[in-house]
DNA sequence: ACGATCCCATAAACCGATTTAGTAAATCGG
DNA sequence: CCGATTTACTAAATCGGTTTATGGGATCGT
């Protein structure tokens, strides 16, 4: 049993290949990253040799002292359990996924740990790092920067000195607050994002959201909107339907910051007997798969999020190559409508 | 401007506040990890040096010295924006994510990179590993125990030495197709997985699940099923239920091996002028939180794939820390009957 | 006053790779 | 045949931490 020992595995180290092939660590390093510089004799020895024993590098080894892991990280605002409860995630990671893959490398999770984000960037071996949702003033982008390391913003304020990719979350929002008032709604209700993590503050996508909203009620001059805030999830979003109000306030048209809430809300408001669009028009956010077949289908935002994650691994690869990059423009979003909303 | 040079930031060492603070490396070392070991003063004058310039330890060289890097590799057989559409993925990952923010540890994704699984798991460094969906003679494995870290494997064949974490496919595939029987169906189309990867086999979830509905299928004597293979998406759904036979020869029932394609093939169907369930019924497989709220709602196996996550990562962690552990039971599934199955 | 204990702090070894600088032998030019 | 390259390989430094073994000084018991 190679490089056991009473069960106790023992990791074969590029010493113990030099010494079984007869030569230094040095010949077995270029071996496998210069191969150029051994003899064909020498060279086929050391890799057969070391093939035998099974060798794989160390990667922590080899990170530090390539100084590079191969790796990139996304930080994530919230527990990994409420997080990817929201497919919008999973297509984000479709995107850095595809880019990175091109590129040989891995992709690490880092949700806060022991409730702080900040420990959890430090503890990471990465390259660079795509940070979601970040509020312009949050401690980790110190961290970040001390550190030194590249990183790109995504859903995030313009402020810093990375890179943002953003949409254009107020365009949308704008569009989605028109569509239901050229239906005819006038009292209308927002289901605001959540803040992530400890700071009061809403998040930047939530702000830029809200505005787009206000600003196409204002001036169409419809009554003010009732706000809720909730989650990302269907029961959040099933929650805040409860908590409107009821009979003649009862608002017609909701507007929720993301599907997953919207999808909350009509599942909530059918099982109260109303039925949507004529009883209640419920516009979404994000255009996740789904929306195109709940039921009814919904009227939502479209933002192209597989995309944003191309794009913003782009930037960050480009970033730690050296180069200096700066933000995109927002992305398009783009009104679709489906049957989840009509005049009321 | 501490740290950097001419626009290139350059990391602070132990070394620099060591010498900042007038101690040691040890006692800055100390400082961080064994606190009790340094005299109040001294302790408090390192920490604040540390503070002051922004120190943070390098997450490679502690994990080298440590033989620990605090992350857990996730094995993914296929590119991430595959892998990621499913949102089967999504759920075990958060099962994964509760476990592991409990234990202070990040999660790495590990897709093949440049076509190879093998690669991407030397270049990766974690503490264990937790596999997707392996086969029982996947040169993955030989890696995996070559370079002896902890692995435990969800969704494959119980032969290897490692802990294994299954749900009873079989059983859960039986009632399905029991179900449909009992309704009536007589013609059935069965919608198996893809293999992953190069393999030619089927992947042992497939294999398991094949099993269940024909074992059901043949003890009920009804029609040897049409057998067609699709991808776990939406369109590949749709395309499978292109593929089958038309007219009086189309089957009354379809089972699918995973909920994704069993939506893709209801909506296609749909598009087609059918009706469901009246004209074709459909059972999927997984029970995906969607499910609940398709149109129709879908009829399917469910299985507690949080849980799966949860207990694979427990495992992991317990045999990370040296314990043995072996494979639980395989976990159970139910049937849930919705909307998309009715009698002929 | 003297050896035994503690308390603090450090020097040096170690983790496992890559890389720089350099050496001995073979090859080359003339 | 002699100096200049080239080829093939290696010793040692380096990456940035942790840990072991050790040493000096203060405190203690007697």
């Amino acid at each position: 049993m190679p490089g056991a020992w009473l069960g106790v595995p023992v990791r074969v180290t590029i010493a113990d290949v030099a010494s079984a092939a007869g030569v230094s660590k040095t010949a077995v390093s270029f071996a496998f990253n210069n191969p150029e510089r051994l003899g064909q004799a020498t060279l086929e020895r050391v890799l057969g040799v070391a093939h035998d024993l099974g060798y794989t590098p160390h990667p922590a080894a080899r990170a530090l002292s390539m100084r590079r892991s191969g790796t990139i990280g996304v930080l994530i605002p919230q527990r990994l359990s409420t997080v990817f409860a929201n497919p919008f995630v999973s297509e984000l990671i479709q995107g850095l996924g595809e880019i990175c893959e091109e590129h040989d490398l891995t992709l690490l999770l880092v949700p806060p740990l022991d409730g702080s984000l900040e420990g959890a960037i430090r503890q990471a071996s990465v390259d660079g790092f795509i940070s979601l949702g970040l509020g312009p003033h949050d401690r980790a982008l110190e961290v970040l920067d001390a550190i030194g390391i590249p990183a790109v913003l995504v859903d995030s304020e313009s402020a810093a000195d990375h890179p943002v990719v953003n949409v254009d979350d107020q365009g949308g929002a704008e569009a989605a607050a028109r569509h239901l008032i050229e239906l005819g709604h006038r009292e209308l209700a927002i289901i605001v994002l959540p803040p992530t993590r400890s700071q009061a503050a809403n998040t930047p996508t939530a702000v830029r959201r809200l505005a787009g909203y206000r600003s196409a009620i204002e001036s169409a001059g419809a009554a003010a909107p009732h706000t809720v805030t909730a989650g990302t999830s269907i029961a959040a979003g099933a929650r805040a339907f409860e908590s409107l109000p009821r009979g003649k306030q009862r608002p017609s048209g909701v507007l929720a910051m993301s599907d997953m809430a919207a999808i909350g809300v009509i599942s909530a408001a059918q099982s109260a007997g109303l039925r949507i669009p004529e009883d209640l028009s419920v516009v979404g956010f994000d255009d996740i798969p789904a929306a195109a077949w709940t039921n009814p289908p919904l009227t939502t935002v479209h933002q192209p999020i597989v995309e944003k994650g191309r794009l913003a691994a782009r930037l960050l690869i480009q970033s730690m190559k050296g180069k200096a990059v700066d933000s995109p423009a927002p992305l398009k979003t783009t009104l679709v409508i489906r049957n989840s909303t009509s005049t009321p």
